[in-house]
DNA sequence: ATATTTCCCATGATATCCCAAATTATCCCA
DNA sequence: TGGGATAATTTGGGATATCATGGGAAATAT
């Protein structure tokens, strides 16, 4: 499984130009998926993903009452998307919406966070990250058993037989 | 079961290049996986892996609350996680974030702990160690805290190996 | 026609590759 | 058990490739 990981701070130069950080284009480029971003709903930033996480979206508005809030709230991330288009040289030109959306000015900083990315503010991402370390060593990290039969992340050497 | 275990202390030369202990690089090789560093969460050090462990948070993080915290604290180890290129004599780069935030300058410690392993700057790691000693000595054996939400070691029938 | 976008090429910075030296560990035989 | 030879590992440096970025020119739209 190949994922979105890491960070990346790049320039947005004066025509509005932005260069897809080189691992986040191997990872589109192995599947052959074009790149989508929009507004984020939870947060100021823009979400990258593949076609597929957008398919997910419609997918599940289609089996959620058609009335309902949530299914308003989750219109407006597909109405917001963009198929983003990339030059020769793996840049991207972000709208004029999607930029004070996300209030960027010369920078911008990718935020890998597995099957799709952010587009951050450099500085709003670090104090958001700065805050999120805080919370982790004040109250610890978060348990990693979710799914059913799922097992915390463990370092005892005492586990029997590696599962692979 | 291969493991990550002893400690190596190697130099980081002015490219930035450290070489991953030939133990540890064997353990990864067995395994044919590649090899993840991140920043830790809790304490100032890096935290190296393979690839199950990031495919945990990912799954994680899709099954929860995408609006909770502890997601957001989830998303703040993918965004600092880099799958590491190996070069030929068995290096990897770390990158100026890398090292600024574990503090490193010129040497670097490799403290295996089992499923993961951890670089620390060696002065910092060792003063860790003995304060570790002497509160083990005042409060007899610490309950293993590496993380919250852990789980008592597996008491699985099949355990195989008769840990001495 | 004018402004914007797209294409193409140039450049500097940096990571990667490849080979060699130095260091450390392992082996073998006395 | 010791000591020297041999192999494995770590470290260093130069050459090469990759990547982010910038700018001009062509194409497209308003």
């Amino acid at each position: 499984m190949d994922l979105f990981l890491s960070t990346f701070e790049n320039r947005i130069d004066r025509k509005g130009r932005l260069s897809v950080p080189a691992p986040f284009r191997a990872v589109l480029e192995r599947r052959r998926d074009p790149l989508y971003l929009f507004k984020s709903l939870t947060e100021p930033c823009l979400e990258g993903c593949g076609p597929e996480r957008i398919g997910q979206i419609v997918d599940a508005i289609d089996s959620m009452d058609s009335l309902s809030e949530e299914v308003a709230t989750l219109q407006t991330m597909l109405s917001s998307a963009q198929e983003m288009k990339l030059d020769g040289e793996g840049r991207i030109m972000l709208s004029a919406d999607f930029i004070t959306f996300a209030e960027l000015d010369d920078m911008a900083l990718y935020a890998g966070i597995g099957r799709s990315f952010q587009i951050w503010l450099p500085a709003r991402y670090r104090s958001r990250e700065t805050e999120a370390r805080t919370r982790a060593k004040r109250e610890g990290l978060p348990s990693l058993r979710l799914g059913a039969g799922r097992r915390p992340p463990d370092e005892s050497p005492s586990d029997p037989g590696g599962r692979r």
